[in-house]
RNA sequence: GCGCUCGUAGCUCAGCUGGAUAGAGCAUCAGACUACGAAUCUGAGGGCCGGGAGUUCGAAUCUCUCCGAGCGCGCCA
C-alpha cells in the first residue's frame, strides 16, 4: 500500500516535469511515512518541502501544483490534503485496505516474504564460542539474534549459509587440555598443581570422568572415544573438544537453532592457509620485524596501533588465522558476509578489516559486516549473576531454557536491539503471566484458533476472500487491524536490512493488541452471517500473520495454552 | 588516557533511518465478564528525549563538546 502511494506519487512528479510546471527537473527520493498521528492520514510525503529551495517556491505551492497532477488509477485514495508546512497526507480507502487482505489469503505461510535479496548469497557467522565450555546466557543472546537475521534475510530472498567458526586450535585449547588433565589426576583448582589460567568449572570434571571412563562422543562428522590414559594430552584435547562440542550442539539444538557449516579453525592451519595469508601480508609490504615478533602495518588502514601476527615464540596470534579464515570466506563467494558477535570483541572488526585489505584481493573496505550485541545482565534473586568461564560460575543457555522455555527464552532474547544492554531477570521470565510478552501473543493466537473452534462447532465455516462480504468490515478497531496486516511486509524488510529482530517482536505485540482490542468490543460470532464471515476472514488473516512472525523468531504459535 | 556502544515517563524499552502535538508495557489510580478464553480490555496521571552549542524550513534522530554507564584497549581468544 505504502509503495501504491509512492509510485502515485512518483508518476506525479514526472509529468510534473514533463510540461514544466515544475522547473527544477531533479526527481528528488520519494519518502512515504506514516504520520504520528491519525487525523493526519493514512501516510504522509515531505516532498514538496525537500524540493522547496531548488523550486524556489513555498512548500505548500509545490504541493499544490503535485497534487493536481497525481492520478489515482486504481481507486485507493479515500482524500489528499495539504498540512502543516507542506505535508501531501494520503487517505486511503476502507474498501482499498480490505482488498490487500486477499495477498494474505493467497500467500499464505509465505506472507511477508519478498524477493529484494534477489537469492543473492549471504553468510551468516554466529555463536562461533570457543569449544571450552557449555554455551552461556551472552551465547543465547547472539544464538537468537543470529538465527533471526537468518530467518529474516531468507524471507527476503536471500540464499542464506549459517555457519559456526569453530576455535579448536590455539592456546585456549592447549589450556581446556590441561584443565582436563589435572582433572583426570585428580588435581583441584587451588592446588600448586593446577595449570594457571585453567579452566575451573565443575563441567572439566564431567569430561574427565568420561574420558577415563572411555566412553564414545559423537559430534558432528567426528567420533572419539576417550583414551583413558590421562598422560596422553593430544588424546584427552580431541576428546574435550568433541565433548563440549556435542553438549553446545545438544543446547543449539534444544533451542532451534541449526547450521549448515561447521568451519574447523585446525582446518586453516593443515590446509596451509594461514601461511599462505601470512605470506601474501609480507609480500604486501604490510609487515615489519620488531622485537622478534611479526607485525602487521594496521595503522594503514585505520587501527590505532600495529599488530602482532606472529609471536616471539613462533606462533600466530588469534587474528591471523581469522584474516585467512574471512579471506576464505570471499573465495567461497560471499560477496555478503555478516558476523555476529558479542561486543566484548568489537576490537577485531578493524583488525580483521585491516588485515583483508592488506591482502589486496579485492575486498571492499567495509566487508565484512559486523551485528554486535551488547552485554546481558543476568538477575537471579534481585541479585546480579556475575559470569566468569574461569571460576565455572555462570547461567548456561541450557540452565535458561529449563527453567523459562524456548519460546520465552528466545523472545525475551530478541526485545531489544542488539545495541542495547539486556537485562535478563530470570525470576521475571520465569512468571508464566503477562509481564512476559510473549504469552500476550501467543493468547491471541490461541484466542483466535478458539474461535475458529467455536465457530466450527456452530456449522459456520470461516470464508474465502472471494465470498467474504469485506465491505461490512469498516470500524475503527477492525481497521487498525487490517493496517497493521498489510505493513507485515514492510517490517520484516526493514527489520531484515537493519538487522534488528526486535521490529518483529514490537510488530506481533501491536497485532496481538490491536486483536484484544478489537476482540473486547465485538463480537465474532453473530446472526448476522455475512458480517461473522468477515470478520472470521480478517481473524484468519491475523492468525496466518501472527504465526508467520512468530516462525521468523522461532518461536511456537500454540492453539490452546 | 584512547576506541566502540548506550543515555527517552518511577522501572524496562520503542521511536519507521531528519518530520507535524513524544510512544508502549510494567508499576500507581479509576473502571469493564449471566454469550466467542479476564493470560484480556477501557480510561487517568506521569517527560528539560543526560547538559550545552551547531547544521536547516524542521533535530530524540546528524556534527561538535562536556557529564554519566557498559565493553574493549596483551607477543590472550
Amino acid at each position: 500500500m505504502k509503495e501504491s502511494v509512492r509510485i502515485l506519487v512518483g508518476e506525479g512528479l514526472e509529468r510534473c516535469f514533463a510540461d514544466g510546471s515544475l522547473s527544477s527537473g531533479v526527481m528528488p527520493p520519494v519518502v512515504i511515512e506514516k504520520p504520528a498521528h491519525e487525523e493526519h492520514g493514512d501516510f504522509a510525503c515531505n516532498v514538496a518541502m525537500a524540493m522547496a529551495k531548488a523550486e524556489r517556491k513555498a512548500p505548500r505551492q509545490i504541493a499544490e501544483t503535485l497534487v493536481k497532477y497525481m492520478e489515482d488509477r486504481d481507486g485507493i485514495i479515500e482524500s489528499i490534503e495539504i498540512a502543516g508546512p507542506g505535508f501531501i497526507n494520503f487517505r486511503i480507502a476502507n474498501a482499498a485496505w480490505c482488498r490487500t487482505l486477499g495477498a494474505i489469503e493467497a500467500a499464505g505461510a509465505d506472507y511477508g516474504t519478498s524477493r529484494a535479496g534477489g537469492g543473492s548469497k549471504v553468510q551468516v557467522e554466529f555463536v562461533s564460542a570457543n569449544p571450552t565450555g557449555p554455551l552461556h546466557i551472552g551465547h543465547g543472546r547472539g544464538a537468537a539474534i543470529g538465527d533471526t537475521i537468518c530467518r529474516l534475510l531468507a524471507a527476503t530472498g536471500w540464499d542464506v549459509t549459517r555457519e559456526f567458526y569453530y576455535n579448536d586450535a590455539g592456546a585456549q585449547i592447549a589450556n581446556l587440555a590441561l584443565s582436563v588433565q589435572a582433572r583426570c589426576l585428580g588435581i583441584e583448582p587451588g592446588d600448586p598443581r593446577w595449570p594457571a589460567d585453567g579452566y575451573q568449572g565443575e563441567y572439566i570434571k564431567d569430561v574427565a570422568r568420561s574420558y577415563l571412563d572411555r566412553e564414545t562422543v559423537d559430534a558432528g562428522d567426528q567420533h572419539v572415544a576417550g583414551a583413558g590414559d590421562p598422560n596422553d594430552l593430544d588424546a584427552i584435547r580431541r576428546f574435550a573438544v568433541a565433548y563440549l562440542r556435542r553438549e553446545q550442539d545438544q543446547d543449539l539444538l534444544t533451542f532451534d537453532v541449526h547450521f549448515d557449516v561447521y568451519f574447523l579453525e585446525s582446518s586453516l592451519y593443515t590446509e596451509g592457509r594461514v601461511e599462505a595469508a601470512v605470506n601474501r601480508l609480507i609480500e604486501n609490504g604490510h609487515t615489519y620485524e620488531q622485537d622478534d615478533a611479526l607485525w602487521l602495518r594496521t595503522t594503514d588502514f585505520g587501527d590505532d596501533k600495529d599488530r602482532v601476527m606472529r609471536k616471539s615464540d613462533g606462533s600466530y596470534t588469534y587474528f591471523v588465522p581469522d584474516v585467512a579464515y574471512h579471506l576464505a570466506k570471499w573465495e567461497r563467494g560471499f560477496v555478503r558476509v555478516i558476523n555476529e558477535q558479542g561486543a566484548d570483541h568489537h576490537s577485531t572488526i578493524t583488525r580483521v578489516r585491516a588485515g583483508l585489505q592488506a591482502l589486496n584481493a579485492g575486498i571492499p573496505q567495509g566487508w565484512p559486516e559486523y551485528v554486535l550485541h551488547q552485554m546481558v545482565t543476568v538477575m537471579r534473586g534481585g541479585e546480579e549473576v556475575k559470569i566468569s568461564k574461569r571460576a565455572g560460575s555462570y547461567v548456561t543457555l541450557r540452565d535458561l531454557i529449563d527453567e523459562v522455555g524456548r519460546d520465552a527464552t528466545r523472545f525475551f532474547f530478541l526485545m531489544r536491539k542488539p545495541d542495547s544492554q539486556l537485562v535478563f531477570d530470570i525470576d521475571l521470565a520465569k512468571q508464566q503471566s503477562l509481564e512476559n510478552p510473549v504469552y500476550y501473543v501467543q493468547y491471541a493466537h490461541a484466542r483466535i484458533c478458539s474461535i475458529f473452534e467455536n465457530a466450527a462447532e456452530k456449522g459456520i465455516a470461516v470464508p474465502s476472500f472471494a465470498s467474504a462480504a469485506m465491505e461490512r468490515l469498516g470500524t475503527a478497531e477492525e481497521m487498525a487491524i487490517v493496517k497493521l496486516l498489510a505493513s507485515f511486509p514492510e517490517v520484516v524488510e526493514g527489520a531484515a536490512q537493519a538487522f534488528e529482530p526486535h521490529r518483529i517482536t514490537y510488530y506481533l505485540q501491536e497485532l496481538a493488541g490491536s486483536f484484544h482490542s478489537f476482540y473486547n468490543k465485538n463480537r465474532v460470532i453473530t446472526e448476522d452471517m455475512e458480517l461473522a464471515g468477515a470478520r472470521l476472514f480478517l481473524l484468519a488473516c491475523v492468525v496466518r500473520t501472527l504465526k508467520n512472525g512468530l516462525a521468523l523468531l522461532g518461536v511456537s504459535a500454540p492453539e490452546k495454552m
